[in-house]
DNA sequence: GTATCGTATGAAACCCATTTCAGAGCAAGA
DNA sequence: TCTTGCTCTGAAATGGGTTTCATACGATAC
């Protein structure tokens, strides 16, 4: 491997002059610089970038913490964040926890060792104190609602969206009310309960312990929730599902079932994917790949400190 | 930032001594052991891993070519890619190429540049050529089906696979058949081209331009699909679509405007996704997240170019 | 005529670890 | 007693850039 020094040899001047010829320095002249970019071109000379990683302390590398890959989620999330992650001269490392925390800490070690400018938290396992400790490294961006004054954010108002569904729901009449979470004990998913609480309570309405549903997170994951629900003997008439992927099993199960939404059980689904237009589902749409967007623009001010929050839509549509 | 300089003073040994520490490399005495390892502890020390790169000359990171990550195809194949590159210490860049060139050149400098240690290119966009002049610079791992001396590659036998699911169709009775693709010009497409041609001429049935389809990667094309198909005055009456995606939407779509699946047209997919399943798909099951697998395994032994080929199997369910 | 400023250039310091090489000390085998 | 051979250690070379600093020169300003 040709490195600067010979290319400076070659070209009869000192690495600092080839170095600024590649890096577009000015006060090069003209002469000098085409002996150089000669030389390149002979010699077929490319710069090791770990050196320039160690000279410069950055990598241009940002590491995205997601659970899943091939999940629709996440999917539109990681696309918003590599468009704008190339767009300000960025590659995107992707680290697969599958809610594994030592995959998590891998992520915030290379962080530490440099090999990460920053790091972009799409589902979080560890607490938030662990990433505040690795936040002296580097930037590290939530993609959650959160006030962490340390650490900022870029979230949907979950409560409020939430909220918004369910008044829905309520306002369409039904009483007996269902929802389904993904992890019970994430962020996103602590404030969906909440609001849920909140909203039955505001209504007097029964909140029965059974009729909160764990474990959606695939479209497999509807089939199993509508045999739950079609087990029990005293069934919700409505369900708000948290992801269109696992409404949309529930709803193709249903039918296979010989069972009609919502004449039998309405649904309501998150995300706006395009299955869920498909299927005519009503959901709550997100801006996923905004979230994207807006957590690689966070990651770029550092300095100031923001929490950021998108807005939601209701799609009505014909499941409710 | 504490350097492995300081780490040795603070101990009183050599840096020699401290990276053995820090490598686990035998023949250190258990005292200076000890001390460095106290060292670190107490100044809070971690390795700049640009510094390690550039010293051992490789990054532990694999770059993965694909065109979108928020889809179940290339999905399922970078979860597979993840798991086994873990498995094997490595970590993954994403380059989603959204089919641009330039987005294609830039992982392929990168390895030249030495950031990455390989590259694996789920769907390519540059002539052979281009990549067989980067091979130098590191392994190059297809996904596709080729033969190339130089460079290894993992596929599904895409000329057999089409053929089986075809002559399945026509055994079913079928004698107007149309199929769709993604990329007309992509490397699987030309494969499922030849096949659909000589398996047509065999049976001697009507090979028709206007059956052939592109532009189907996503469920919503799947609506498109359908509806180029509905204005049709001669419709083929079976189609094979390039993935259940976009088998989905067609199906859905076709479901709104009253037409049954198969009764008004008969459907086969690929790819075996999980929403084929749900909605009963006949569809060519491909092991995606092997390919993930069996690519890495590639990388790993670059000394030997090989050319794997994965099984498929006919999935036989209800939409033919 | 002199002070000042912008252009141009190279030497050397700096980023930070790994690894080779040489040598020291000590124990076991001949 | 002498030779191997193993354990342990540090100095120095190596990987390959960027960037600061010092300096030189020509041109403009006063």
């Amino acid at each position: 491997m040709t490195n600067i020094k010979e290319i400076a040899q070659y070209a009869g001047v000192s690495v600092s002059t080839v170095s600024r010829v590649m890096n577009n320095h000015p006060y090069v002249s003209p002469e000098k610089r085409k002996s150089v970019l000669q030389a390149i071109d002979q010699l077929n000379y490319s710069r090791n970038i770990n050196a320039i990683h160690l000279s410069k302390g950055k990598t241009n590398l940002i590491g995205v913490i997601i659970p899943f890959t091939n999940h629709p989620y996440y999917g539109a999330i990681v696309q918003g964040i590599t468009k704008q992650a190339n767009a300000i001269g960025y590659h995107i490392v992707i680290f697969q926890t599958q809610y594994e925390r030592e995959k998590e800490i891998q992520a915030l070690n290379m962080l530490q060792m440099k090999q990460l400018d920053g790091i972009i938290v799409c589902s979080r396992i560890s607490e938030m104190k662990v990433l505040l400790d690795y936040h002296k490294y580097g930037p590290i961006i939530l993609c959650e609602d959160t006030a962490q004054a340390e650490l900022s954010s870029i979230s949907i108002d979950h409560y409020a969206a939430f909220s918004s569904a369910l008044e829905y729901v309520v306002a369409k009449g039904y009483k007996k009310i269902g929802y389904s979470l993904g992890r019970k004990k994430s962020r996103n998913s602590s404030l969906r309960t909440k609001a849920f609480n909140d909203i039955m309570n505001k209504y007097h309405l029964l909140n029965k312990k059974e009729w909160l549903f764990e474990g959606s997170y695939h479209i497999k994951d509807g089939e199993k929730l509508f045999q739950d629900w079609n087990s029990m003997i005293d069934k919700p008439e409505a369900i708000i599902i948290t992801n269109d992927d696992t409404a949309s099993g529930f709803i193709l199960t249903a039918n296979k079932f010989g069972m009609k939404v919502p004449e039998d059980v309405a649904i309501l689904g998150f995300n706006n994917d395009s299955l869920s237009e498909m299927l005519d589902i009503t959901t709550v749409s997100l801006p996923l790949d905004w979230i994207g967007k807006m957590a690689v623009d966070l990651f770029e001010n550092p300095e100031v400190i923001r929490h950021v929050k998108l807005d939601y839509t209701l799609m009505k549509r014909k499941t409710i």
